[in-house]
DNA sequence: AGAAAACTCAACCGAAAAGTTAAATATGCG
DNA sequence: CGCATATTTAACTTTTCGGTTGAGTTTTCT
């Protein structure tokens, strides 16, 4: 399966084998934890992956159980490093 | 709380308000997970962080939504400048 | 207008998760 | 030994999760 940037949740929904309403409460569950952006443009609810969301969390991860803080500085240009 | 360096499993239930038997149960879950290590000497047993565990979740959020593949070993390079 | 498409909503269901209490098992101590 | 401490086990209950189905809403198409 390919990730597109946008996809309807009918696009998200046709590989699995579950009803369509669960894949749209899925997809409501990810957005309201801002792991993907929804936004309806006619009768189509367009959604994107929001990777942001889970940069956050690694950060924490990498702070956790270290005696010294992680230089964030340092991890950001790791991250732009690996971007571009 | 503070998250101390070792750990009784009575310690750790101390600040919850459930039972010590719910929380030696989901020590031993995040022992088998990785998350913690256990070791029993005499009649306690004590728990200790495992961060490693973490490091591999975290690796994967870099490289998830990134159109290319994270370059592990400047990952790792960032990681060991982190941490020493 | 009327039908189809894209989604959501509400009510419901079963299974898994997470909690409880009480008893059991070790270990340490006076 | 006998009691207190530390933790686990067993049986059970409650809550949460992930799903279904069918009806409802809004938008698009002809």
């Amino acid at each position: 399966m390919l990730l597109e940037d946008d996809m309807a949740v009918t696009d998200v929904a046709y590989p699995f084998d579950v009803s369509l309403a669960a894949i749209s409460k899925h997809l409501a569950i990810l957005a309201s934890s801002g792991l993907i952006s929804q936004e309806k443009r006619g009768r189509v609810k367009w959604c994107k992956l929001e990777p942001d969301a889970l940069r956050s969390a690694s950060v924490w991860m990498q702070g956790f159980g270290q005696f010294e803080p992680v230089n964030l500085d340092v991890f950001e240009k790791f991250l732009v490093s690996e971007l571009e």
